[in-house]
DNA sequence: AAGCTAATCAACCGCCTAAGA
DNA sequence: TTCTTAGGCGGTTGATTAGCT
């Protein structure tokens, strides 16, 4: 017998989201805030799973997410993190504001090993690659490990092909060993919204940054940044949030948030002060 | 234009862990 | 202390897109 199933799976969809489900997600987090995950679909009239519908959430229709590729500063700062966590994605991801472990993962398989490998690192353990000395490799991988053992022994080619490659060589990288309780630069923050829009003191204190294990712990909810917005400027996340509601949602409160994440509670606050603006 | 291959990334699966009964 | 359950995490899959022949 295996284990249970998260939930029952009959009638279930599966597969990519559609739009309408996204809104119909998005509409009822903002006005509900997020707790109990299992109960989410029922309650936002969704036929998926929780799981499904928190994956949905925190890896596509946050509004603090940043869309596209990693920058330069971003992947570094990944590849360091790496060498220092190996693959804690999640961990990773709380680094990298509005970064998704799911991404950095996605973007770690697709790019930055190929990089590492190329430059003759291995990308697990972070040393020159050794050739294998029991199997002898491939024809298609020869090269590669040739050139990698030539760079490990400094090999005066090899190393020319490593100074010849775009991205950057390791030694540029500088080690930053960031711990929980760490507060990230402002420009670390950017797309976080800002603490001072909505009035509330959303600065987060050092035990509310460490304490939460949430995917925004160490990120928005936990920069110090005191940037503000210009008045009357709506930042760009709440004008998202904002578009996904429908016309006819009311955003109301009190609501459970004491089971919310510092800045989801922050996010609907200010959402209903915008509102209530217009 | 059509077919094939590689690359990308959203989503799923199953295991682990913490919290509560 | 043990059992149950929900949430979280990391590995993997598969659909889609881009690039090449």
């Amino acid at each position: 017998m295996g284990r249970q199933p998260c939930c029952d799976k009959v009638g279930l969809k599966k597969g990519p989201w559609t739009a309408e489900e996204d809104q119909k997600l998005v509409s009822f987090l903002l006005n509900n805030g997020q707790c109990c995950w299992r109960a989410v679909p029922k309650l936002a009239g969704l036929l998926r799973c929780g799981k499904s519908c928190r994956l949905r959430w925190t890896n596509y229709l946050r509004p603090d997410l940043k869309r596209g590729l990693l920058s330069e500063e971003e992947e570094k700062m990944v590849i360091d993190l790496h060498a220092e966590l190996g693959n804690r994605w999640s961990k990773i991801a709380s680094h990298l504001p509005g970064r998704t472990d799911n991404e950095i993962k996605n973007h770690w398989n697709t790019h930055i090993k190929k990089k590492l490998r190329k430059m003759g690192i291995d990308p697990v353990t972070h040393m020159p690659l050794q050739p294998a000395p029991p199997a002898p490799p491939q024809p298609e991988e020869e090269e590669k490990v040739a050139v990698a053992a030539a760079a490990a022994s400094g090999n005066v080619l090899a190393a020319e092909l490593i100074r010849n490659e775009e991205a950057f060589s390791i030694s540029e990288v500088p080690m930053v060993h960031l711990l929980d309780d760490d507060v990230l630069p402002c420009d670390l923050a950017a797309g976080a919204p800002p603490a001072s829009n909505s009035g509330i003191d959303t600065a987060c204190s050092p035990d509310q940054s460490s304490s939460s294990s949430s995917p925004y712990s160490g990120s928005a909810a936990a920069s110090s940044c005191d940037s503000s917005v210009a008045d009357g400027e709506c930042p760009e996340w709440l004008k998202w949030a904002e578009s996904m509601l429908l016309d006819d949602d009311v955003v109301t409160g009190p609501a459970p948030w004491a089971f919310e994440d510092p800045f989801v509670t922050y996010q609907r606050i200010a959402l209903f002060d915008h509102q209530e603006a217009w």
